[in-house]
Order: structure tokens, then C-alpha cells, then sequence
DNA sequence: GCGGAATAGTTCAACGCTCAACTACGCTAC
DNA sequence: GTAGCGTAGTTGAGCGTTGAACTATTCCGC
């Protein structure tokens, strides 16, 4: 399941405004980070055919034991909705890389399976988006940079997404 | 223009794929980016009904002295695509927050302007979404923190964006 | 000034995502 | 065993995004 928002009540009174300092950091932030995510998409999907939704996907299944997983498990692995995946899985079915089977403990759920079709796309599309996480993000980082940009991430995890954090 | 994807020749030999600590570091601040960015947008989608996306059009025409901006010039500042502003103008043509007018000394151009109506609103959505990029960014974060957030938003800015870091 | 290239912006079709039904199955208690 | 409720997953309509094709204007060299 994706994140939920509770439209609780705001707080009364005046907003707690961001200052000057403040802005110019989330903004670097966020313009950095939709810059990021949008080269790295469209350098995946230009040059392997593969969106970096439909590969998180592949790459989930991958690394089961069986390459295969629930919707739902895999849904939420994938920060996706339970309707997305649907979907996104019909698509990818439909280009043989997954299949779906029915789950033997519960008829109400749904196994997504990696073909080896699959597997072999991949196999293909891996290698080119890992040299373009380097370029565009290691390479461009000192290693006490790559530290702090984890000690984010991890930070904001334990309060976004506490259950993943485990 | 969005960033755009040279498919220049990958380099040969093993790719250089990432260790443990490495993805790590990348994962989590993957998913963290995508859950705030997810978060914060249906926030301020559902508490005011302006997605973040049309949210930045409002608030870069907003910053500017006449409220008035050249279409390509705002596409840059909003990281968005000429469609893609176009369309979104369109839709907040229709709602009233926008007009179109020619540009005086460009006959191509296009100026996008943000009408009284557009301003109240933007005025109504700040404080409900600078409250939310709080509640959900800043107060988790310690001052350092915030300052190595900004210091990776600037160093990768300078290589995905070097004509922004002016 | 005139022809060709570049620039500004829009439009269209294909696709992806969201949200709200909807179907189907399982769980619990009576 | 069956009613009622919760869970798993799918479907469809509506909207947003993408990329390519298109129109209109300006710029540049001669």
C-alpha cells in the first residue's frame, strides 16, 4: 500500500514558513532528486525499453528464492499501488516476461512469476542502468556524500515507512 | 527542455555493479525520495485539490514581478516539458488561476500569466503544503542533516543541471 | 528582402496512473 | 452451514504525461 495521508486538522495560527536557508535547501533537494529520477528513467527506458517502474519490478522477483511473489507483497516492495501493479504485471505478461498463477494457500491471491524470458531482459537492462546510477550519482559523490545521502534516506524511512524499516 | 539522454556507447568489460553498502545507500534514499515526494503530493493534492505539479506553476509565476512568465522559461523552471506545461496550462486556463497572452516582442512567444483568482489560491494552498514539507521533511531531519541535504541537492544539480547552478 | 534553418508553442495518439467500484475468496461466530 | 465482514486482486473511466508531428514566427546569410 502507498502512503496514506490523514487529512488531519493544521495547526492554528501562523505557518511555520520555510526561511531563506531552508528554501534553498529543498529546493536544491527536490529539483536535484526529480532531475535524478528523470534521467535515470528515460536512459533505462531509451536504451533497454524498460521504464524503471517495470524493472523494480523484474528486480523484485528476482531476487525470491523462486522468482516469483504475491501482488500484494510485491506491490508494496515496489512502493506501487495494488491497482498499478495490476496493471503494470498485465503488461508485462503480456510481453512474456511474467505470468501470473494462482497462490496454492489462498485462492483469493495471485503469484507473480518470472519467466525466463524475464530474467533475460534483466539480464540485458541491468548492467546499463548500474553503470548509469555511477555516472549520475556515485561518480558525482564523495564518499562522505554517499554516507550522508544514506543516513537521509534511512532517517526519512523510519518516519515515511516505519514498517520497512524493520 | 527536460533532461535529455545522450545514448552514447556503454563503456565495455564488466559493468561496475554496485556493492552492498552501495545499494544500500541508493535504496534507501530511493525509496525515501519516492515516498516523500508521493506523500507531500497527495497532501496537497487532497487537502486543496492543486497537484505539485501545477502547485510549482503557480508559485514560479508568483515569484515574478508582473506574475507573468514566457511558456519555455516557465517548462525550465518547473522541470517540465513544453507538452507537458502546455497541457497544464490549459487546465489551469480552465479553472481561472492562468491566461495565455501573446508575448509583445516575440510573436511565437506565449505569455503565461497567473490571474487574481490564481493567486488566492496559491495563497489558500502555501501554508497546507509548507506545513506538510515540515511535518514530513525538516522536523526529521537534524540541522546537519538539513545541510547535507542541501549539499547533495547542490553537487548533483551541478552535473544534472549545470545552467541552473548559475 | 528572400530562402532556409532554428525557435516557440500546440496538438494528437498511445500509454501510465489514480480512485472507486467490483468480484471472489477466506475467516469468524452463531 | 451460512451471514457478515475483511482481504486479495482486477477493472474501467478519467486525467496526466510522453514523444512526435505540426503550425507559426523569427533569425541569419546572401
Amino acid at each position: 500500500m502507498i502512503s496514506s495521508v490523514s487529512p488531519e486538522p493544521l495547526p492554528a495560527g501562523e505557518p511555520r514558513w520555510l526561511d531563506a536557508e531552508e528554501q534553498k535547501a529543498w529546493r536544491a533537494w527536490l529539483y536535484s532528486a526529480q532531475l535524478l529520477q528523470d534521467r535515470l528513467d528515460r536512459d533505462l527506458t531509451h536504451r533497454t525499453g524498460i521504464s524503471h517502474a517495470y524493472y523494480e519490478i523484474l528486480v523484485a522477483l528476482s531476487e525470491t528464492p523462486e522468482r516469483m511473489m504475491r501482488m500484494s507483497e510485491l506491490a508494496d516492495r515496489c512502493l506501487s499501488s495494488r491497482s498499478r501493479l495490476s496493471h503494470a504485471v498485465s503488461r508485462l505478461e503480456e510481453r512474456g516476461w511474467v505470468r501470473r498463477q494462482v497462490c496454492a494457500d489462498d485462492g483469493r491471491g495471485q503469484l507473480a512469476v518470472l519467466t525466463e524470458e524475464g530474467f533475460a531482459a534483466l539480464e540485458g537492462a541491468a548492467p546499463i542502468h548500474v553503470e548509469a546510477v555511477r555516472r549520475e550519482l556515485f561518480d558525482q559523490l564523495s564518499p562522505e556524500q554517499v554516507e550522508n545521502m544514506r543516513d537521509f534516506g534511512e532517517t526519512l524511512l523510519r518516519h515515511l515507512d516505519p514498517d520497512r524499516s524493520r
